[in-house]
DNA sequence: ATACAATTTAGAATCATTATTAACTATTTA
DNA sequence: TAAATAGTTAATAATGATTCTAAATTGTAT
């Protein structure tokens, strides 16, 4: 578990100020053992309930998409009413359960490999992800 | 390009009724020589120059989720503001040019097939997505 | 410590989508 | 064919996620 002088100087070297908020962010995603999926809502509420201080939603929402164009997070695509963010940056995949609508991960020795052959001209590839949509076998 | 007899009753089949606005959006979205991918408000906006008659916004909202029910249209998962549909409701993957914001068809001989190895216990697979990110090549 | 730029904040604004409900229409029933 | 009914439409309000705004605050370089 990183302490908080890791996170200072990471946001840095990132060129990112280390304020309060976004070091209390960080402590958020990244001490966790395990990396996990979130809606900027679900983050909003955990960090209301293990902070004593409160965070403005606004600025819940600069810090994630900063975050995010540092490479700290990935955003999934799902079609939902929410954005999903991910602390697993590495390359990988997701499962998409309808019923609990939860994410899990499908790391890449989960599915052969994707290779795209059809390639647009001018264009390349900057991500491939796949999604694959679960629900209760009945 | 089918007749609105047939829309009638292909509505019919389906029990949903042969309205006067379910027919015009079916003709907005299966008279077309190729499929395409449309937002709501592409649609709304196609339907306004082609008819004399003008449907209101709830119905287009209703007509195409009723028509997604019904497997006319598949709905397409990319992060964005907005939901896109596709009239090509054949099993097939989609580009997403980030500069143009447009979803290009990627049909399944344009990559190598995919196979899902990990399986998540009491679910089945519904669907399985591949979104390939592209952008100008600089 | 001061100055300056970056950041935070609360609340307003926006935009896609969904809900509401009264009027209307297709279909069924008598 | 007319009345009953159930499904549909439409205008508008409501919702909810996200972005914008502008003023107050904070971090950092001098």
């Amino acid at each position: 578990m990183p302490s908080s002088i890791e996170y200072i100087e990471k946001l840095r070297k990132s060129n990112l100020r280390p304020t309060k908020q976004r070091i209390k962010i960080c402590e958020a995603l990244f001490n966790a053992d395990k990396t996990f999926h979130f809606t900027i809502s679900d983050l909003a509420k955990m960090i209301e309930v293990n902070a004593n201080q409160k965070i403005s939603l606004a600025t819940v929402y600069n810090t994630i998409h900063a975050f995010e164009k540092k490479g700290y997070l990935k955003e999934i695509a799902i079609n939902s009413s929410q954005t999903y963010f991910d602390t697993n940056t590495s390359n990988h995949h997701h499962f998409f359960d309808e019923k609990e609508k939860e994410l899990i991960d499908l790391e890449n020795d989960g599915l052969d490999p994707i290779n795209i052959k059809k390639n647009i001209p001018g264009k390349i590839i900057k991500s491939v992800e796949v999604l694959v949509k679960v629900d209760v076998d009945k």
